[in-house]
RNA sequence: GGCUCGGUAGCUCAGCUGGAUAGAGCAACUGCCUUCUAAGCAGUAGGCCAUUGGUUCGAAUCCAAUCCGGGUCACCA
């Protein structure tokens, strides 16, 4: 049980038998003390001002000399500014803390829920490269699976691709009118890259002929759908629907070319799905519920046949789930695979990592799903996030101001390269191992700049200046990693036989814990109800945050006081459990982010 | 226009279930490498928390209105 419930724990139950005032110890506000301020923790005692009739200097001095009284073991002092009553936990406390978590990798990690959640990201099209975009989702996708994972639930993270639809019948016809026959081998270029060049041409042309037209007479709108090469696009469409096998058969190769790029850079990027869902397997789902859901009389039929749902009282529109032709519309599909999902994986939360434009589409669909009484209904759970935003606005393909995430990860690791090289603290690196350090702090610190913000606000990317390894970034907490491994390796070298065991004698005596040594402690204590406000918020960024401010409360010590060679056996003692304890927490904490930390660098 | 999300230091962001003098990083300026990795540490400077009103002992935080910006409101996905 971690400290800030025990002290709610303890102020609930002294209210009460002081003033007989029954209370719930989450009705207790505990805040982490001023550093100006004397003390731990702090009780914020104004709400009971009124009910208990006393002024907030006696309600203190009261509850805080009888939390003392009664927790002697926990609490050593007590004083009171205003309103706010601030105890000094004992210093005992935080040292069996370290005592009894130095030796546990997985430490913060918490009891199992019995709960089964599925994460769907990423969800690509097939017919361009990832972007910036892409990486924020992957990056938010991967990070929230291992944070509910570490929460104690059973997570599966899946996929959806978007494989099948008029958008790869662009790249298609394109490929047909202009390659000639070439292929990502036979031009060496990344299969997902070669057939967005593709779909590229396909507007290129698309908008040179919608021109000749305009300019023979035609109106513009007539001239969009008439031009040829949208013409034969729409064929296409057509004929992949009828199952024409030459079409399905291009249809296959060219995606196959796409897989294989993206498979290349999700490796990079540690990117894996438990399941993938693919559009042209699941487009149809959905149908029968369209269908059940009329008996129901959750939709309605149209005079023309089109079916909807009314979700004025909800305060929203009616809003279409089938065509009067009869075929599905993509909210549709989405009906379908989320009762799919539920069947397959008996999941009880269903995570949709999808950007902030999609807001109304998944109020939507929850409304709908839980008006069909899907049983994973009111788990459906809309992780939304912002879009990332260059200097000169929002990225759009159709303009080529999108940034490419294979170029940028590139760009990301030779800048580490060129760092790692200009320090030159790790020359008796061979060449795999200074490969894999580029990689972990390339990536470290493109994945931590894009987790540290708060997933549902927009954010800004400035390429010349976003790109950094210095302060609120991943290089610092994985340098801040790489010192305390240091240290241990010396500590370890330098053990002699008797002395094995320097990390689990009792050391709660003596000299009293400095400030810079509490404040670690205080900071690794909360680790555990962390990881718990993370999943529950579904937020990493609060992981990223929560990381930073350790690494920085560990370095100040490191700075300030020796840990090799410290001033007592005591102190080394203590500090080489909170050297230990934080290199554990830097790199759980990490892993929850997707970030791999290096022993050197 | 309806709905919705946002506006905090020069820049990028925390803080928002109401609590003490609003915090970080970057950029600027000062110091600190003969002792554990200076990708670091310590410090200085920088704020009418968009505006106005309300609720309260107390508001960056809650409510309302206004201004500015984003998203969305397709028989597209």
């Amino acid at each position: 049980m971690n400290i800030i419930i025990q002290i709610k724990t303890a102020a609930a139950a002294t209210i009460e038998s002081l003033y007989g005032l029954e209370l719930s110890p989450e009705a207790v506000l505990i805040n982490q003390t001023k550093p100006e301020f004397e003390g731990d923790y702090t009780v914020v005692l104004f709400s009971f001002v009124k009910t208990l009739r006393k002024s907030p200097e006696m309600l203190g001095a009261e509850i805080g000399a009888q939390i003392v009284k009664g927790w002697p073991d926990l609490f050593t002092g007590y004083n009171v500014i205003k309103g706010f009553l601030n105890l000094t936990v004992a210093d005992s406390y935080w040292q069996t803390f370290a005592l009894d978590n130095q030796a546990n990798a997985d430490f913060g990690r918490l009891p199992a829920t019995g709960k089964r959640v599925m994460v769907e990201y990423s969800s690509p099209n097939t017919n361009k490269p990832l972007h910036l975009g892409h990486l924020r989702n992957n990056f938010l996708g991967y990070s929230i699976t291992e944070i509910l994972k570490a929460a104690g639930n059973a997570t599966f993270s899946s996929c959806v691709v978007n494989d099948r639809g008029i958008h790869i019948c662009k790249s298609m016809i394109a490929w047909q009118m202009f390659a000639a026959g070439a292929t990502p081998a036979s031009t060496g270029i990344k299969g997902d890259h070669f057939v967005g060049q593709y779909y590229v041409k396909f507007n290129d042309e698309y908008k040179i002929q919608v021109q000749a037209l305009v300019d023979s007479g035609m109106e513009k709108e007539l001239a969009e759908k008439q031009a040829p090469i949208m013409e034969a696009t729409q064929q296409m469409l057509l004929d992949w629907e009828a199952g024409e096998p030459a079409v399905i058969e291009l249809w296959k190769k060219m995606n196959s070319w796409v897989y294989t790029g993206f498979d290349a850079t999700y490796q990079m990027i540690g990117t894996r799905f438990d399941k993938v869902y693919y559009e042209s397997n699941t487009y149809l789902l959905g149908k029968d519920l369209v269908e059940s859901g009329l008996k129901k009389g959750v939709f309605y039929q149209k005079e023309d046949g089109s079916v909807w749902i009314d979700l004025t009282r909800d305060g929203l529109d009616e809003k279409l789930v089938r065509r009067s032709d009869g075929t599905s519309v993509y909210i549709t599909q989405d009906i379908g695979l989320a009762e799919e999902k539920q069947k397959e994986f008996n999941i009880q939360e269903s995570i949709y990592v999808v950007g902030d434009e999609q807001n109304y589409h998944f109020k939507v669909l929850k409304l709908i799903c839980q008006k069909l009484g899907l049983p994973s209904a009111d788990g459906i759970y809309h992780l939304s996030y912002g879009m990332v935003e260059l200097p000169s606005g929002r990225m759009k393909s159709r303009e080529g101001t999108v940034v490419d995430a294979d170029e940028l990860i590139e760009r990301m690791i030779s800048i580490a390269r060129q760092k790692t090289e200009e320090l030159g603290k790790v020359s008796d690196f061979n060449e795999a191992e200074l490969v894999s350090l580029y990689n972990m702090i390339g990536l470290g610190a493109l994945k931590f700049f894009l987790l540290r913000v708060d997933p549902k606000k927009k954010m800004l990317f400035n390429p010349e200046e976003s790109i950094d390894f210095h302060g609120f970034t991943g290089p610092f907490v994985q340098y801040t990693h790489a010192r305390i491994k240091s240290i241990l390796r010396k500590l370890k070298a330098n053990e002699t036989p008797q002395a094995d065991k320097p990390t689990t004698s009792d050391t709660t005596s003596a000299a009293p814990l400095l400030v810079a040594e509490k404040e670690v402690l205080v900071a690794l204590e909360q680790y555990p109800a962390l990881i718990q406000e993370a999943a529950t918020e579904h937020d990493p960024s609060k992981i990223a945050i929560y990381v930073f401010n350790l690494a920085k409360l560990f370095n100040a010590l490191y700075a300030e006081h020796s840990i090799l060679n410290a001033e007592s056996v005591e102190k080394k003692a203590l500090r080489t459990k909170i050297a230990l304890l934080t290199g554990n927490t830097i790199k759980s904490a990490m892993a929850l982010l997707g970030i791999e930390v290096p022993e050197r660098m």
